[in-house]
DNA sequence: TGTACATCAGTGAACGCGCGTTCACTGATGTAC
DNA sequence: TGTACATCAGTGAACGCGCGTTCACTGATGTAC
């Protein structure tokens, strides 16, 4: 009684028809990729006319857009779950891997080739900003911190994004290198360039996590 | 005299042809993406009829195939000349650099999101496996390497992908390190993802370069 | 050198397609009295 | 509870567009004698 719901059943129904059409989007963009996503297929995949969806996005670019601020929830979700034991960036790295086999094309919608020309919408840039935040966190927990380098200094200067995160250079040096090296293991993996070499991609990745865990950033 | 051309003059034409459309079709990748690319588009740039391309190109396939093909041979390009003056990981890495900033779409028609579904060509094999070559090649040169992980055992059992080279599985592990490190901190950058960070991606990227060019893969 | 023929680049019309989007509408669902 | 009205989901037709691709053709360029 408490709870009550305050959702009319209309508005239970749109927001239902508006999850469907974003649930069959996504089944689109990961059998044909982003670029392929269209209106017309998804309505006769739902067994509606086209026009019917402009009740519920005002077109491409908003559906799009909405897909781009789901995936980013999702990983800030998924980081914000991994790291709920405390900071730890081996939790963090394996949820991150995780996550992206769950759905490539989620993270390539996020972290793949750009479309030149579209820009994220603005409010974005508060969840990467907690997603940044979580991952600082992670390095900040870590022990040593090796000697000062000249990146470091630079660092200093430039700190904006670290969001008033109480971090020293080294550590905002670590949480750079953690992002761009699991990302290129990633990707690389996601887009089938490891295919045929043979090797084991998780266990590369596990080691690329460990040598960032153990040593300054080497 | 030695050197006689043997091209008749409707073949130079061809040839020349088949370039300007691959120039074309260039710039428009680099305007709109790759799957943006249109024959139509580039035979009204040319002031051609769309039909006329069908001359030159069996289809939209063909060309982008032969798009991928001239990256991959313009990277080995690069990779080989920046080690002509021996073997050397920062003269490759920032060879590398260089050449994606030069074309970001280029770069990411080869390294970037895959479209679900497409294959590449097999004869690029041949050319990607030389680029690895150099890169082993370089990383052989480094001194130190560090003590056995058990990431290396697994690496010698999996090595086909070095394609006969005779590298320790330190320098196996060294190199993969390389390629997605790299390759993480570069496509990040020109994805636009450093953007408004203030940081120098150049410094950083050095940094990365340094790290890996200077302890055993860490 | 001149003529007859073959090659081949390029055109314009056409086909069928799917796209995003608008518009005027029908009919069902919810609201107010 | 019943009636009158407003809201709103969904339809079908239509617009204009650009796409890849085929086809029969014209006209220029090259080749053979």
């Amino acid at each position: 009684m408490a709870e009550h719901d305050t959702k009319t059943p209309r508005e239970r129904y749109r927001a239902q028809v508006r999850a469907e059409i974003k649930e069959r989007a996504w089944e689109q963009i990961a059998t044909a990729g982003a670029s392929a996503l269209s209106l017309n297929a998804i309505a006769k995949q739902m067994g509606m006319s086209g026009p019917a969806l402009y009740r519920y996005f005002a077109g491409r670019d908003e559906l799009i857009t909405e897909l781009v601020r789901d995936a980013y929830l999702s990983l800030a979700g998924t980081f914000r779950a991994a790291a709920e034991a405390g900071p730890d960036v081996r939790a963090l790295s394996h949820a991150l891997r995780g996550w992206a086999l769950e759905d490539p094309q989620r993270y390539f919608l996020i972290y793949g080739t750009p479309v030149p020309g579209y820009h994220a919408p603005d409010d974005l840039t508060a969840i990467a900003s907690e997603i940044m935040t979580t991952l600082l966190d992670a390095c900040a927990a870590l022990p040593s911190d090796g000697p000062a380098t000249p990146l470091h200094a630079h660092l200093e200067e430039h700190r904006d994004w670290a969001d008033g995160h109480p971090a020293t250079p080294a550590v905002l040096h670590r949480a750079l290198a953690f992002w761009t090296r699991l990302h290129g293991a990633l990707s690389l993996e996601l887009a089938g360039h490891f295919a045929g070499m043979g090797f084991d991609p998780e266990r590369f990745f596990a080691a690329e996590v460990d040598a960032l865990a153990g040593s300054p950033t080497g």
